[in-house]
DNA sequence: ATTATATAAAACCATTTGGTTCCATGTCAA
DNA sequence: TTGACATGGAACCAAATGGTTTTATATAAT
């Protein structure tokens, strides 16, 4: 339960390159806002904004540690795309589909 | 060649739910504007517009029959995607990523 | 030739998006 | 306890987005 009434989905939530950045940099590790902002050429305050939009779409986490907060990767909302992109993928390889598709209905 | 010059790319182009389900409507068919609006709650123009987002994106090709304008599906691009996905999917998934991993790189 | 149909294009509009600056609050260190 | 640092939040702004209505153009049918 506790839906969480997103505002954004995930589709919406990597429809930004900048977003999609956050992304990797946050694949694996753990880091507060600050030095995550230094790598882009935009304000703190902006990637706070695309963080909170990453955090609707719960493909970030964050939990504060002392006065700083730690953001992470949370990657399992992008398994819905990937739902989503295997319904596509018959149009366009029909080569290992089969076996694609056994793998992709025994991973759970 | 012929890079067009794309103001939307793919990632933005599925961002939009009327987006997304034109594309499933356009899977395997070949349908005209006027038929395919007549599936939404919006206006033809609108679906145009939708329509040219997705052709920026290479993701709907249309042939001009006659007075009608024929689209389609034409998903290849959706592969970006699941090349981006796939670099990911190691951060949820562990169990068969192996053999994922063979099928991904032997499709090509 | 005239009329009906299918799409295209232009002008307009409200809301959302992606950014900014400025100010407030909480936490650590001296 | 005073100051420095890390984050949060509000107010504001320009441009993009997602829609509309209206007008124009090309093709088909009678």
């Amino acid at each position: 339960m506790a839906a969480s009434a997103e505002k954004h989905d995930v589709f919406q939530a990597i429809a930004d390159p900048t977003r999609r950045e956050l992304l990797r940099l946050l694949a694996g590790k753990e880091l507060p806002i600050n030095q995550i902002s230094s790598h882009f050429p935009m304000t703190r305050t902006a990637i706070a904004k695309h963080l909170r939009i990453l955090s609707e779409a719960e493909l970030v986490k964050g939990r504060k540690s002392g006065r700083e907060k730690l953001y992470s990767l949370h990657s399992e909302p992008l398994a819905e795309l990937k739902q989503w992109l295997a319904f596509f993928e018959q149009y366009w390889d029909n080569k290992l589909s089969m076996l694609k598709n056994y793998v992709e209905e025994n991973e759970e």
